[in-house]
DNA sequence: TTGTTATTGCAACAAATTCGCAACAATAAA
DNA sequence: TTTATTGTTGCGAATTTGTTGCAATAACAA
């Protein structure tokens, strides 16, 4: 799973005439192994440690977000996530917990079919989209009781 | 309609114990007369001239963050974007060109619905959603042909 | 009108992001 | 393997963006 994404990052990488390096692996890793999305000062405080540069992580993302290896994120504090997408990770829609700020993966093929629907007759292609859904994740919930 | 949304405002700031100003109804005006979210230095541009600081804005912001006057939204680029909710606008979301950045409203009664329902049995209590969908517009649709 | 207190402006500060350029290293080809 | 090509990185400074403290100001309830 992992390597098979790995793999298909460097595929990808070269294809278009770019290197497959350490530094854009140990981003992508980041991003790969945690669950959130992540800022960019996030992952910087990651993959400094490894000997990344500030200035690298910000080219890095920049890049992913051409190749369309990541996604920018809202999360709940009006700050800017970037996380994989397919096919580097599922397709998923968020719920994002008010009260904590957790951001948690929905599985998205509930929603899917309705929102393509929902463009007909408006003249308008759609080729992707992204739900963010807003309130309490079982634990706050429980708390509030 | 816009007289009664600054009288919301403004009944909205005093039952908080604060204060309805000219600053803030620039703001709030800035936000209103744009049918698109703006950033923060986009609001800084139209409401600077009228001789409001920068500071103010930002501050401004926050405090319709927290009043739930608007919300973020992310812009194609990776920008947080302000612009007002329900009552102060219609509910709505957006559909995002890939080609030419542009952000248009889409009417929301279609996939709320839908929404509401993927998150039964989850353990989730949604109090709001944010849906985007990205394509291409109807102009530039017509352009790619 | 007046007192209370939220708000604003200012300017310094802190954080985030970008930039140029020389040194370096990933590839493809020899 | 070795080499040449050229994309990538590190560094540090410059820039942009966002934040803060505090004194002066202004909103507004009484």
């Amino acid at each position: 799973m992992k390597i098979g994404s790995e793999e298909q990052l460097k595929t990808l990488l070269r294809t278009r005439g770019l290197r497959f390096t350490p530094d854009r692996l140990r981003v992508f890793r980041a991003l790969a192994d945690t669950p959130q999305p992540l800022s960019v000062p996030a992952l910087i405080n990651i993959v400094a440690p490894d000997g990344v540069n500030q200035a690298t992580v910000y080219r890095t993302v920049e890049q992913f977000l051409a190749l369309a290896v990541v996604q920018t994120v809202l999360l709940h504090d009006g700050v800017v996530g970037y996380e994989l997408v397919p096919p580097f990770s599922s397709h998923h829609h968020h719920f994002i917990c008010l009260d904590c700020g957790n951001v948690q993966d929905l599985p998205a093929d509930r929603v899917d079919s309705a929102l393509t629907k929902s463009l007909q007759g408006l003249g308008l292609k759609a080729v992707g989209h992204k739900v963010d859904i807003y309130g309490q994740c079982e634990k706050c919930h429980e708390d509030t009781d």
